[in-house]
DNA sequence: GATGAATGAGAATTCATTCAT
DNA sequence: AATGAATGAATTCTCATTCAT
């Protein structure tokens, strides 16, 4: 509650749905389980997340493609644990609907990551996993900071420099 | 245990009670709320950790005290989320008997950083909360991982790397 | 039924919904605590009992009012200890929902005690306290007994006698 | 808590254990069950006061000996509930041990209440059960009042003079 | 189709009773 | 024999889900 923003996970249903403009009924109508919800939730997340991952990659080169990336994905999952587990969770116990939008997600960072490796601007021996956890773990320092941009931008300079080959 | 680790958070408070081999009413005998039990352990792991915090900074020079710290902090606390949050909780909304020790281990890990600094080991600009939120990401990022010990220490190696002075 | 009257202070939720014909999920949707439903029947019975004092006492003379709402009152709460507890409890640790309702019947009662003593049908030196503390009484003592009306008049007349001047 | 004093069945065994200065395992060595203690207490007292009734019986005249232990057993009485509930339940439902104080007490009583109304002091009408009744609701209006004597001398009054034949 | 009242399984907490010391 | 820590059934309250309107 402190420097937390709010969980929807922990909202029970009632509350969501009367934030989304309807009532509790209404919500079920649409999804058949609050979990489901969320899920669906996460899935539209990770599509628009692939979208401007994919935009990025077109219009800059490789490393300027993937520090913006990896800052876009950072910035867009502060306060949202899910988000990175799901990123991470690769075919492991997802549920179905996650699997694709997270397949490819994951296959655009891949990409990304390759093409900054390749260009020499990232470790070359970092793989996907690692990377993911990467963002995750970002995304998490991020929650702690306040909005204030300086601290925050010290901690990208510690991972972006860190990212580079020795 | 690596994918899934335990919630003690999620947990009711009669699994809490069970795995630690007894009843719930003997739970409640000790701590007078679910709450107060969680608090109890962090208090305690937070203890610990200062008390090692303070003995790594007496047998090692500034720099290696200092990384070895890190490495120490982010380990004990993969999996426990609440763990960096307190840490970060300076004397926001803490429950009282958390201040005492947050406090305590919020100074050694000031006095490792300012060794590190002064011995031109870490980026000078860096400051505490800074330190704080890198140790949360860290490891939070180490979560996204298994057991493995190959990716977590290319983790390892992007933070300490990225934490050296340009 | 006679002996032992319900105590609905007692009974626990789930059964003082079941008995109210719903579960107790209705029961705490429509009241926040348990404590709180009890309140709202007191308030009602207490406002009921407050119309109907009134009505008595624009019907008959002082006297025959001052009687029947004596008997009124001690039928009405039999196997309520709550009742004239909420009665007597002037402003003190009330909740507050019940301050309003309390001060009316105490109100009525008061001038309703006036009234018979003016007319000299009751003994001057009684107070409201006393009235009301005679109330509670003389329904406990009707609790005691079964349903059988003989013994339950010769209580009231009892406490008739008792109550007229000397 | 307000004008209610503490109410030992409403007290955990615990806490009546540490009051009589012992512990829980006392109390429950010498009494198999929480109400056989309190079954136990009721024991004491109801003999108790046969006692003293035996006594005033034997020291004052018929009438003066009614109302004396009429004022005995109601100041005895207040705070008591279970007590008068006790002293009215003749055969029915209680509990075996208090079978024999209660037939004892009982019978007292009722040699009291014949003898004044031989003596001509007491309404001849009367039966046991409501003379019973009538204890226990005077018992109960005291405890609506406070400790300040005048209004209970007046509910005494009220309920002497009520006793009187007409 | 949308709404929100009703429902009951589940969670935290209390307390009579048991048992090892 | 006395003590108090341990135990789990019972109680209040929450919340996902259903259903009548």
């Amino acid at each position: 509650m402190s420097g937390t923003p709010e969980r929807p996970l922990r909202a029970d249903a009632a509350r969501i749905a009367r934030a989304a403009g309807g009532g509790v009924g209404t919500l079920f109508r649409h999804f058949p389980t609050k979990e489901a919800l969320l899920e669906a939730v996460m899935v539209r997340r990770l599509e628009a997340m692939a979208a401007q991952t994919a935009r990025l990659a077109a219009e800059a080169g490789p490393a300027d493609a993937f520090f913006a990336c990896l800052r876009l994905v950072v910035e867009e999952s502060v306060g949202r644990n899910e988000f990175t587990q799901a990123l991470s969770a690769a075919g492991r116990d997802v549920h179905a609907s996650l699997q694709g939008p997270t397949m490819e997600i994951q296959g655009r960072l891949a990409e990304l990551l390759a093409g900054a490796q390749q260009a020499g601007a990232v470790r070359p021996e970092l793989g996907l996993p690692e990377f993911i956890a990467l963002l995750a773990g970002t995304s998490r320092a991020m929650e702690q900071l306040g909005a204030d941009p300086t601290p925050r931008e010290r901690i990208f300079d510690v991972v972006f420099d860190g990212l580079r080959p020795r």
